[in-house]
DNA sequence: CGTAATCTTGAGGATCTTCAACTGGAGTGG
DNA sequence: CCACTCCAGTTGAAGATCCTCAAGATTACG
């Protein structure tokens, strides 16, 4: 196999401490390295994936963001908001195709991984396999940020506090940010009306939980965007 | 290791066609045999885990129900039912101990696999590898059933057509089958309160698609409950 | 048989959606 | 440079859906 150029190789890889490598050694971050085929570039509204399509690579999100959904009658569902270093395309283990469309919300590159090279990998030692199983698991499921009863001011202090403390854990700022996701698909993924959604944002920016222009957050206050999360 | 007896004994097991071993071949599903241990017997009420434990072993069931809930603030949340075949406790692997409370519904027991062993065996190939991430992977969530925007009666519709599925996949009929969990739990997991639930309940009654006595489906009509189920 | 838990019922009200009209900015062509 | 369309976002009124609350009926179970 070809030595691949600095650029290209895990261990160098700006978003190495979210993705498929942490707490692997070395020795298998370096086999790791050789499977991945890097950056795949997409532009706004560009599908990585869509449903029906079988499994055979999996993506690991360099830089951008994705959005996940299913489609049920004609409209969309939103399922999931993806930064860098989040993986897509476990949804497909089972049953044995993709059941969402994965579509860019911005320009953006990815990675790939051939599953089964990534199996073989994984054979060889259970470290390795344990990330990939905590991986699949970890996949945010709505639950975690809100539950069904739920009202709209926490499902929207919910969503951004879940958006702050993502973009802080890749060293981004937890205060000042970019929706880069239209109002509409923030309602949508919240299970609200754009309308309702609107009018939540507003009395959290009256409140003085968050300061918004355009699309940009800035200053957002954690703590009293909590009290809003927290009231169910 | 001491031979296990004839019913203890995953390939005479009566829930394998649903449990960890589909697709495996034999010898792999021998070796898995004799990592499991079988057959710790709960009743009504009983934990099979609960939040912050650590992951230690997978569990199956291998008779009655179960359900899984998360705490908030004094309240529960409902995760999931859980009937005979099914894995439990693959939500502790990431982060690393257990997000959920596991309860059981019924009288039911379980076979237990200390995850250790199971990460050692699947190390030996990769079909039982793939297997365990489909598992990991394929835990319901509830955008499968019914979306956020989903009305009451969707809800309650592709609720029990989900729990018919599932009884006949279990070799049990579609159309009669017992509500092992109480009316309260139902609504809960649907979003909803009890009273609406009833409603709904009520209503999908007087249209003749289920009838219902105590918590005892009778004949479901599922052409007419998949009417309610896709309003949307 | 008695207590507790679950279920039932109905009135009133909060929350969120629907609908329809309006605003404003981006992109296009004259 | 200006008019035009298109799309996202904004606004408010009216109404549907679902929840809250409280009280009574029924069932489960020791």
């Amino acid at each position: 196999m070809q030595k691949k150029s600095q650029q290209d190789d895990c261990s160098d890889c700006s978003v190495k401490v979210f993705c498929l490598p942490v707490g692997l050694n070395d020795s298998v971050v370096d086999q790791l390295s050789s499977l991945v085929k890097h950056k795949q570039i997409l532009h706004k509204g560009d599908y990585l994936f869509k449903a029906e399509q079988k499994l055979e690579v999996l993506y690991v999100i360099r830089s951008g963001s994705f959005k996940t959904f299913q489609q049920i009658k004609n409209s969309e569902h939103i399922i999931n908001f993806n930064l860098p270093g989040e993986v897509l395309g476990f949804n497909a283990l089972s049953p044995d195709n993709h059941q969402l469309y994965a579509q860019a919300l911005e320009t953006s590159s990815v990675c790939e991984i051939s599953f089964d090279n990534l199996l073989q990998l994984a054979s060889k030692g259970p470290s390795i396999q344990k990330r990939l199983l905590a991986l699949a698991c970890k996949r945010q499921e709505k639950h975690s940020l809100f539950t069904l009863t739920s009202s709209a001011i926490e499902r929207v202090s919910a969503f951004l506090l879940n958006l702050s403390s993502r973009f802080k854990k890749r060293g981004l700022s937890a205060q000042k940010f970019n929706l880069s996701l239209p109002r509409q698909d923030i309602a949508n993924y919240l299970g609200l009306t754009n309308e309702t959604t609107r009018i939540m944002f507003i009395q959290i920016i009256k409140e003085g939980a968050i300061t918004l222009e355009n699309r940009q957050v800035d200053t957002l206050d954690s703590s009293k965007l909590r009290q809003y999360a927290t009231l169910n």
